[in-house]
DNA sequence: GTTCAAATCTGGTATAGACCAGATATACAA
DNA sequence: TTGTATATCTGGTCTATACCAGATTTGAAC
């Protein structure tokens, strides 16, 4: 058999330094985040790389959160995470623009529904109630970063449906007389359900944090249930535990 | 130019369909958590895929966690996740037993040292305080899961480090007169440390959740300070917020 | 200037083949 | 029976090349 390859040098770790050549631009603010980077062909080019190998580099370097891709648009430096302290009962809007960074939430669709068998026992209610369907997404600093699922029991928010949706719930219910008591908060570090990798605009499959919460008001029934898809590398969450 | 390849189909996603073959196979229970799957290059020959493809497929169903790889040993699939409520201030020992999972714990090594200006104020103590400095594996039906650092404060548990410490500290603790009390916990959903991934026997750069764990005692000092590594597939996280 | 179709660019998916290092099984010697 | 050296197997890394589909830019027509 012929062979019409160059030596394939199948251990050097040639991504690894590829990696590190990143990591040092992004250290020293060379490229700042939001900039885009070469394209894969002209890094292979530049480096003397094949494809595959430089993107192995990149996806490692995704794996860190250094940088994220957009679907056939290219590779981006990520913008810092964003911390987010649950016990604190802030809004979305509040605690992201508290730390300088610029928040946005868009409406992706809201459907009035009565609640069916498994939804009354998820949300604790009777069959039928009146339910509200939320599907948002929020972005930081231009950057989709998050894929939210709500049901809303619409019997203790009479009329919300014909609220702006967009708008911050957690400041909207005072006027519905309730508010956020108790939560219950379930982390689980996943990949990404091919529906919200492509409302967030990426590759399926991809590392992400899944929060599951239920908010209860004060007389312990459950106000929303809410499922959020966050990108891996958007989010840091604090959580402080007391007494016994 | 001369074109030697056959035709490349390129865009045919046939990874998915690897994918779901698997997927099939593990919710039919035709794999068992535990159960090596064929080679990867029996994979290839069995669908006609190249390696390059097959290993896509299998590194999808890794960021599902439905499979994890052991470093030139195979692909396995994974058991199930456990369970952890930081709030129960149970031990690992605790609750994967109660999950009925078997866990294990290694010590790869203990080190006396006195505090120097960076730990003591992480600690939250003087200069030089004795310090204990703990490395461990954590292991789930014989799967590494975790890898622990810890830092432990040796004026509040004096004689610690001549006891054996792969055992539960959380048991140990009420020996030396302390307890749990409040604890500040951090979630980041990061790539593993190249440390962490080599201890845990599987390739650097893999997804992975890193918790910081902060105990303080009743009186607010600070027993212990514990950074974990977890494989992202092995644990969910739960925590109920009470109160305002 | 605005509109819209075509060219171009980018990442996504795929084939074919290769060498390396660590883990494992095998066969042989003591 | 017990080591131990060796062959083999497996994933890890890499070259070279190709086509596809969506995003973006370009350029011509209006």
């Amino acid at each position: 058999m012929t062979t019409n390859s160059l030596p394939t040098d199948g251990n050097a770790n040639h991504y690894r330094h590829l990696e590190q050549h990143f990591r040092y631009l992004i250290n020293q603010e060379a490229l700042l985040p939001g900039d885009k980077l070469p394209s894969e062909r002209e890094i292979g080019e530049q480096f003397r790389l094949t494809r595959i190998t430089v993107r192995q580099a990149l996806q490692t370097l995704e794996a860190q959160g250094l940088i994220y891709r957009q679907n056939r648009r290219g590779w981006f430096v990520s913008p810092p995470a964003v911390i987010y302290k649950p016990a604190q009962r802030k809004s979305f809007v509040e605690y992201v623009s508290k730390q300088g960074l610029h928040p946005q939430t868009e409406l992706i669709s809201q459907e009035l529904i009565a609640a069916d068998q498994q939804l009354s026992k998820q949300m604790q209610t009777s069959k039928g109630t009146p339910l509200l369907k939320l599907h948002r997404r929020r972005s930081i600093e231009g950057r989709p970063v998050l894929i939210e699922h709500m049901i809303l029991n619409v019997n203790l928010l009479s009329g919300i449906e014909k609220e702006d949706l967009s708008q911050s719930l957690t400041r909207m219910l005072p006027r519905f007389g309730q508010t956020y008591h108790a939560m219950d908060l379930t982390f689980k570090s996943t990949a990404l359900p091919t529906s919200a990798a492509t409302d967030l605009g990426i590759a399926a499959g991809l590392p992400g944090l899944q929060i599951e919460r239920i908010n209860y008001n004060e007389s312990g029934e459950i106000i929303e249930i809410d499922y959020e898809y966050w990108r891996h590398d958007a989010v840091i969450i604090q959580v402080g535990i007391h007494g016994q």
